[in-house]
DNA sequence: GTGAAAGCGCTAACAA
DNA sequence: TTGTTAGCGCTTTCAC
């Protein structure tokens, strides 16, 4: 049997009040030193190792924190759960990695999920998912900090947002800019659900431009689906001179797509991905990306987090962080290609949003 | 303040208890309908949800299962993670996250670590913290399962292991029959800590086969770090016409740092790489690779993992998976290279290791 | 400085 | 079929 607090304070014939009070550290100034120290050294002896199940029923507080995922496949994700894995590190909280749903799911399984008394939550990307959440569970109102890019963020919920809209427009400008006539746009089918910007961005630019839009769509995100769907388009569509895609993993299979029908990047075609995921990098040619902000991101929302845990009835805290559109080879300028128009340039001007 | 058991039972007129068996779904056949329904109704009303702190101090319970990662960074981890996450999917656990040093930590971190009462751990790659772990805590001792290749898992734990030494030796012996010559092993310093199966098993094929074993140290894992380490290799002790690299994260270092220096894959040098990652796949030239089952390792770990929960007292469980040897374009047979002479082949053969 | 007592929200014998 | 009772291991007033 795991020995108890109990079990420390009957050895040493003192009350568990005594024992708690050392063994919390709170430097209770109503502790001799001779007590302190020999509570210590007999409970480090006996292997004691406070139940925090019990802890948390009194106190009230898990020191869990739940990360609400919509995937965990792409390495995109990934790098949300590592950075805020390294975040949490040096704090006293543990971390609870749920992946939830792209699509709500029922009720009863919505209340599973929250079922366990964490401190707090902190939700990437999933506003669908969470708006039906706190529609299911009105009563259920633990601090949560959504970040990322995405839709609807419920009303008063603190968050970390990432404006994938000025991004986007920032990169298919580049591609106007670079030239571009026939400027095409890869989504999967869904993209529009958790995040409409980079849609509307792409056809605010290509509308001022005076430029036609192309869409390429495929039917998931994964870089093997994109390759062939992006293969095949070009080979019945011929080829677009540029080419912005919602996520990096399309833009790869983009990428794969392309040299698999001998087309040259990018000499034929232009090349922009979306999220900054390092294996962009590592292709022969490099590939320009609309990078996010991971890293601070996470610590952004970590601090929300903790302000709000703290504080509950702080006033809502919210940011809004700029992407970097990282350009690499894959959209530079060819010097077979003729500079563009400047009128054009002056069109492709796009008031930003709202 | 949140609605517990009591208030719904108090409501009903009803004892708690009744309201708890309702609630806890085992088909008490001992219950009313009647009654079962009205409990439900009113609990469902009130937006009771159980407090699984309570609930876990008393049954000693807390469905929570721990995930002790060595990395979280590099894709192949991730992959890991992603896939236990499925697999806990449907059952009735929660995951906890947690990032385990390379290097055991002190005592009092590795308490902290263990502080909180879950069902059960898994373990990936990290035996010298789980060692260190246990012994200083003697006490702990919760349902373990160890996965991954790793060389030297506690006794006693159950584990699912990866048999890397054979996988290795095959790899290394597809080079030497492919007609390598001076075949090197990309390694990072430390390497040898988490596993020394790769290093054993390529000095012993190279050892079989009479050729000198040449090692190219870089002093991180990562793609950036082999990727230098290569490029300044080769221009100073010239090029090798082979290279396994412990890991794909190196490989693919080592695929960017040789095409700086214009050395041509897989006709000037063949590249393996290790884990299976799968942006191997995606690289201009896709790379061999020694492609670990992560998905059938996670799977099988989860399995055992829930028979010690449910018997602590079943005999030790233990399997050791095979990787698989995936050959790409990086190491293919080139047509400009003679044939490897035959005896060479037989000379390769290793005894398996034991 | 330390102890007694109450109770966090729930489950599980045992009664009735 | 339902209620009573006794905790799970800990923290926290309030006494002393």
């Amino acid at each position: 049997m795991r020995v108890t607090l109990r079990d420390v304070a009957r050895r040493l014939n003192l009350s568990d009040a005594t024992v708690s009070r050392v063994l919390n550290g709170r430097d209770d100034p109503f502790i001799s030193e001779a007590t302190r120290r020999r509570v210590k050294a007999v409970a480090g002896e006996m292997g004691y190792r406070p139940n925090r199940t019990a802890r948390a029923l009194v106190t009230g507080r898990t020191h869990l924190i739940s990360l609400w995922m919509l995937d965990l496949y792409s390495p995109f994700y990934a790098q949300v759960v590592y950075h805020v894995a390294a975040q949490l590190r040096p704090l006293p909280y543990q971390m609870l990695v749920t992946l939830t749903d792209r699509d709500p799911r029922s009720p009863s399984e919505m209340r599973d999920l929250a079922s366990w008394e964490v401190d707090g939550i902190l939700a990437h990307e999933n506003a669908p998912f969470l708006n039906a959440f706190r529609e299911a569970n009105p009563s259920f109102r633990p601090p949560i900090v959504a970040m990322g890019s995405f839709s609807c963020p419920p009303e008063e919920i603190d968050r970390v947002g990432i404006d994938l809209y000025s991004g986007t427009v920032e990169a298919v400008r580049h591609l106007v800019a670079r030239g571009g006539r026939r400027i095409a746009y890869l989504v999967n089918d869904r993209s529009n659900f958790p995040d409409k910007h980079r849609h509307a961005a792409y056809h605010a630019v290509l509308g001022a431009a005076g430029l036609p839009p192309e869409s390429i769509v495929t039917s998931d995100q994964s870089r093997g689906g994109a390759r062939v769907t992006v293969r095949d388009y070009v080979r019945d569509h011929g080829c677009p001179d540029a080419l912005f895609c919602h996520n990096d993993d399309m833009a790869i299979g983009a990428y794969l797509g392309l040299r698999d029908q001998g087309i040259r990047i990018p000499d034929d075609v232009a090349l922009v991905g979306c999220d900054g995921i390092e294996d962009t990098e590592w292709l022969e040619c490099p590939l320009s990306t609309l990078a996010q902000p991971l890293e601070q991101m996470c610590a952004l929302a970590g601090e929300f987090l903790q302000r709000r845990i703290d504080d509950p009835n702080a006033p809502r805290q919210q940011a809004m962080l700029q992407p970097t559109l990282v350009i690499r080879e894959s959209s530079r300028e060819t010097a077979d290609r003729e500079p563009v128009p400047p009128v054009l340039r002056e069109e492709a001007a796009v008031g930003d949003r709202r």
